[in-house]
DNA sequence: GTTGTTTATATGTTTAGACATATTTTGAAT
DNA sequence: ATTCAAAATATGTCTAAACATATAAACAAC
């Protein structure tokens, strides 16, 4: 273990035992390198590690303060559908059902402002049963290539991760019940629950792509784990 | 902007453009600060943000790599439901509904080992509509204060946050028909969705509580937002 | 009182050097 | 060939010292 490993876990413990309560201003760095005999450097290391924890604050001049939580942060991570099917032991179908350049009036949130797009829906499978139904918006003027690209051996959603550099995500869960081609495509009847993931990607403000997934709600869900710093 | 910064931009350039594919060895720090005209760490500063970002990975001896993508990734926050609901300039309301100690039969995952337990079960309203029904499980042995807490002012999710430190946690985010109490106290008709959220927060592997929160899907969605390094 | 300016200060960045340590590579012994 | 030990090397940690900069607090001018 290290020394700003030892530190660490040491403020940890104050903070845990309410020694440092919320709002409570944290020593310099400079007295905490006395108080522990090491280098400045060292108990920077170390308070940066809280700070990405969210458990303390720094600000220039005003100093660190305990911060008093008021939310629980994970991350979520949203893999390629044909990974997590096949990291599940699942065997991995895929399904190219409609795919070509359309106008604006398909753009339906608005993003995309009028650039030429291109529409692509399509099925993905988890041992036969569908899975989850992707329909997906491409901005053209950004991702040209997707114009000319063949979607029914690879689904956007993979070429694109793999293809394409963003800078931002912005994603939406939600629960909804299921109408038109969800219930068509994922073979459950109309009013049946779905779970939709909605994410647009940007690069720098330009936004490339929009899509929703939806998903049978009875065969799917999200899970995501903090990792432990103690 | 820093130099590090600068360094950062260039590299992320230099990956976004593909001039440094996936897969690519990054030269060594030496290499790069020489490139730069910097010192190492100054090197090691733009590249540690790059690993946070996820874009490279480093490992001793063997290197720096650029990461090929296979998720998106981005920060999942899960307020207070009153900094929420009142966060949308909507009014807030609590109704305390069941309070009690309970059996282990109420442990349903399991999670708790026959520990003593807490009940709780509390509905949260915006605009006096039911927004969220919070069904909880507390570990008195690991929270002993729960047992004498009142709910009846503060409701338990809120109390947690505050009070008890906690070093990891596991969410489930689902999709769901209402039945019993969800349909019940969230005024849903059978059958309607909900979205529920499932959590339990741990200190160093004691489970300390595992809570159930299920909202009305028309009224409820999640969104996250990642930022932008460029 | 209010506004603007100065000053003090805690955090943020950078440098340059030393040492630590995982891990790959190489080479020797079996 | 296979196994095991030694060397090489890129990242990781630590130090100590200097300078940069945001901003809270003190002070002055209005």
């Amino acid at each position: 273990m290290h020394p700003y490993e030892e530190i660490r876990a040491e403020i940890l413990r104050r903070i845990n035992s309410r020694d440092w309560p919320a709002g409570f201003a944290v020593p310099h760095e400079e007295k905490l390198a006395e108080e522990f005999s090491v280098a400045r450097g060292t108990v920077r290391r170390a308070l940066a590690s809280l700070v990405d924890a969210g458990l303390i604050e720094r600000k220039r001049r005003a100093g660190t303060r305990v911060v008093g939580r008021k939310s629980h942060s994970s991350t979520l991570t949203i893999p390629i559908v044909r990974h997590e099917i096949e990291a599940g032991g699942r065997r991995y179908g895929y399904k190219l059902l409609q795919s070509g350049p359309c106008g604006a009036d398909r753009d339906l949130q608005g993003v995309f402002k009028g650039a030429p797009l291109q529409h692509v829906l399509c099925l993905h499978l988890s041992d036969g049963t569908p899975y989850q139904l992707e329909d997906r918006l491409v901005n053209l003027s950004a991702v040209p290539e997707a114009g000319a690209q063949d979607f029914s051996e690879i689904s956007p959603n993979e070429w694109l991760v793999r293809r394409a550099p963003y800078s931002s995500i912005r994603t939406t869960l939600r629960a909804e019940p299921a109408t038109g081609a969800d219930a068509r495509y994922l073979k459950l009847r109309k009013g049946e629950g779905i779970f939709v993931i909605e994410r647009q990607t940007r690069l720098k403000t330009v936004p490339l792509t929009f899509v929703r997934m939806s998903h049978p709600a009875s065969r799917y869900q999200i899970i995501t784990e903090t990792d432990d710093l103690s």
